[in-house]
RNA sequence: GUGGGCGUAGCUCAGCCUGGUUAGAGCGUCAGGUUGUGGCCCUGAAGGCCGGGGGUUCAAGUCCCCUCGCUCACCCCA
């Protein structure tokens, strides 16, 4: 055992899985950026009020937060996730409306880890400010369900639900926390527990001693307003307008105190485990203003790397991308042709690579052949003294002499054919 | 923070119940299999304070306690 392992919570991502990941934010970028999202880079950690929003119910804020009091005395918590940020700093640099963007990068959240959570976790999102369009709704819940579909995942169902507007959000609340109370008796104490804090997070509960209480609760569609109805209404529409299925599921709340009106959910039934939710989010107007600017619509969503390529693995979908070099070069006369053959190789755009150590030509084949080149290159004795290379064809093919001059060209036309 | 399971080679694991000669396997790594050439095959090698500490015993990878870590679940969910 070294003396130095990662920290809990938190793992190294190696090759190749990294590649993948870069891959699985490449993905992302592309599927958004077509839709006129562009970057934002956000602090990592920040003033631990920006994040005290998220809500004073929850145990968020009060225990799950990784913060800190620095050198300097503020007190500043690493990010637990971005959308609070990004609200901090629409507030802080006043863009032009509508500001849509979208983000990755990783989170921190202080408890214990299992499958699918760890203390470090990356996400992929978008956040769009400044429009109530019920459409704009639509237009965030397809690009979601369009980057699970670029992924190649088939098995992610769309929840979506409304929490009404702020009035009708509270009341429900109300109407629900006395619901619970008269049926506390039948309630697990797990769920007693849950209603002193948050009356809507019973309506998560998993447990089966709970069902039939939850399945008699009143659901928030009887409190919404004339206004919250219909915006639901049009954003279930617009769903339907593009062909995306979806379950509307009044039993969806989210945990923190900011969201209003639409909420969804994407859920991965390919998974085997307490955790199936592979992104999420929902509007939040007010949370803008929370932070201290104009009173402003936002809404957005977030998608985990870990779980969504969990869900990845479950259907073997978006895999480890396996492709090699393009030309190992083979250099049995000490190294300073390889030396030279692969700064012309990689000058002309290929992927090249060789071996270090004066190894055994035998032993650099080998290498070779790990790499998984498409072609090698070979300078022995005999080519060195005739200035030519010997090139093979790692797949078997017929090889051939070359001129040093004419290497690059030679590697460059196999490479293509390959292709 | 709470509970269950698990920590033996780089990886996946056997051995532990029923303590006893130099702790094993597969894969991987490295080197060979004559005269310059990969994959398949064959041979060999390297690589382990058996997570750490304490205890029981003539003797502990094996039994007991503690601790650290991993993992699954609960809580919570951004």
């Amino acid at each position: 055992m070294p003396e130095f392992q990662t920290t809990p919570g938190t793992r190294d991502i190696l090759p190749p899985d990294a590649a993948r990941w870069r891959r699985f934010v490449d993905v992302f970028a592309g599927v958004v950026e077509s839709a006129g999202y562009e970057q934002i880079i956000l602090p990592m950690f920040e003033d631990l009020g920006v994040f005290q929003r998220l809500g004073d119910a929850t145990d968020v804020v009060t225990k799950e937060m990784y913060d800190f009091v620095d050198k300097g005395g503020r007190h500043v918590a690493l990010r637990p996730e971005q959308t609070a940020g990004v609200c901090r700093a629409f507030v802080q640099h006043h863009p032009n409306l509508p500001w849509k963007v979208w983000y990755s990068g990783p989170n921190f959240r202080y408890e214990k880890a299992q499958q699918g959570r760890y203390r470090q976790f990356d996400q992929v999102g978008v956040e769009v400010l400044g429009v109530d369009d019920p459409l704009l709704d639509v237009e965030v819940i397809a690009l979601a369900h369009g980057f699970y579909r670029a992924l190649g995942l088939r098995n992610v169902e769309l929840h979506v639900n409304s929490l009404g507007d702020t009035g009708d959000r509270a009341r429900y609340v109300a109407a629900l926390e006395s619901y619970f109370r008269a049926h506390e008796i039948d309630l697990t104490k797990e769920s007693r527990a849950t209603l002193e804090r948050n009356p809507l997070r019973v309506l998560d509960s998993k447990r089966a001693e709970d069902r039939d209480v939850i399945s008699q609760a009143p659901s928030i569609s009887e409190f919404f307003s004339p206004e919250a109805a219909s915006h639901f209404a049009a954003v279930q529409d617009g769903l339907s307008l593009l062909g995306i299925d979806f379950v509307v599921n009044d039993r969806l709340v989210r945990g923190l105190d900011y969201y209003r009106s639409t909420t969804f959910e994407f859920v991965s039934t390919a998974l085997d485990a307490a955790q199936t939710a592979v992104g999420g989010g929902g509007r939040y107007d007010g949370l803008v203003e929370d932070l201290g600017g104009p009173s402003t619509p936002g809404i957005g969503f977030a998608i985990g790397l870990d779980r969504t390529l969990l869900a990845c693995d479950a259907e073997s979908v978006f895999g480890i991308d396996s492709s090699g070099t393009d030309v190992f070069v083979v250099d049995a006369t000490g190294g300073r042709s390889a030396l030279l053959l692969t700064a012309e190789l990689r000058n002309a755009g290929l992927r090249a690579d060789r071996a270090f150590g004066a190894k055994s030509m035998k032993s650099q084949m080998k290498s070779a052949n790990k790499s998984r080149a498409t072609v090698a290159v070979i300078i022995g004795e005999d080519e060195l003294a005739r200035g030519v290379a010997t090139v093979r064809p790692m797949d078997g093919g017929e090889q051939s002499e070359c001129p040093l001059g004419q290497v690059v060209a030679t590697v460059t036309d196999i490479v293509k054919k390959a292709k």
